[in-house]
DNA sequence: CTGTAATTTCAGAATATTCTGAAATATAAG
DNA sequence: CTTATATTTCAGAATATTCTGAAATTACAG
């Protein structure tokens, strides 16, 4: 992928706008898009010629889209130079970022919470507010990676069915929808 | 909400960094945790002293947590200063957020692939692997915005059910699971 | 109106993040 | 081992974001 056409160099950029609100920077978003809509691997030099970003920020974006899980990388015979390459199925891929934004944000946070809860209930002064408020926070959580758990490893078209079942109890069986 | 214990403060602060990472400012997110345990409304004065921040940041910071619909302001007769409160109910907060998140992440890319998707449909030139990339990316798009519609006003307990449903289908009907 | 309190605006300071390029290190063929 | 090439590290530059404080604006009681 040398060459890139209007229509890569709009994904690209897109993407690579859209990574840092992800938690990946420009240049790894920029990186996995390219990764992305080539047919095969990529080597380093390729990429930093293509995306004209520095070799060095090519290797520290690749070793943080390693750590997500999202890149890995290929060694073809008779080539001394790494190759990498993304997956291709966006399910997946979807799922990996998922994964990593729990284990980096829900994770901690659900620690967080267990500590104030933990301390609030042994001081027992009385912050009723504060301790209903927080394990309120705490059971959302609770809730939100039992459900994340029970439904990760769907394929998408069990999810389309899930999609379909919920549609289905909301209208057939009344069941309670909020407002709006 | 003017003396801030240990335990407040944790909160408060962790909230600030998670805040970062979705998309709100740090002053922004500590704003939103304060308010989130003060038994009352504040107003700006006392929401930038207790957090020891200038009362402009306030101002701007409150303005963009309206923009989310995370923040709504309290008139209280005989007193002329804007007093400021969010919502208790977690699961709406988190739905809030989520369709804050749609707004500006999910629906700009959707027009992007759009418009990437028309355009290498017109040229027509052969580049088939970008056009099968993009389309996939449109298809679970397409499905990831289709499932939200469908499941965003359900209740929390529905919502709970829905997992279980899940874990039900997948083991009694045997349903596809990813590996892992 | 007038005066005072409240709020907002905004330019620049402070901070945080990302990127570069040169130097250091690693890898492997000969 | 030696030498070529490939990769990583990292300090500082470039960039982007957030925050502050003073000035401008708004709101309203008297």
């Amino acid at each position: 992928m040398p060459e890139l056409t209007s229509i890569h160099k709009k994904f690209i950029h897109h993407w690579g706008e859209m990574g840092t609100r992800w938690g990946i920077s420009r240049s790894g978003a920029q990186i996995h898009a390219l990764l992305y809509i080539s047919p095969g691997a990529l080597n380093a030099e390729e990429i930093a010629a293509t995306l004209s970003i520095a070799r060095s920020n090519v290797s520290n974006s690749i070793k943080e889209l390693q750590s997500w899980g999202l890149v890995k990388t290929i060694h073809v015979i008779g080539d001394r130079k790494d190759r990498f390459e993304t997956m291709e199925d966006v399910w997946e891929m979807f799922r990996v970022v998922m994964d990593g934004r729990k284990r980096r944000e829900v994770d901690p946070t659900v620690i967080m919470l267990e500590e104030c809860v933990g301390e609030i209930r042994k001081s027992a002064d009385g912050d009723r507010y504060t301790r209903e408020r927080l394990e309120a926070l705490q059971e959302f959580f609770a809730t939100a990676t039992d459900w994340y758990e029970q439904t990760r490893g769907l394929s998408i078209s069990s999810f389309r069915k899930l999609a379909g079942m919920a549609g289905w109890v909301m209208k057939a069986l009344k069941f309670d929808r909020k407002k709006a």
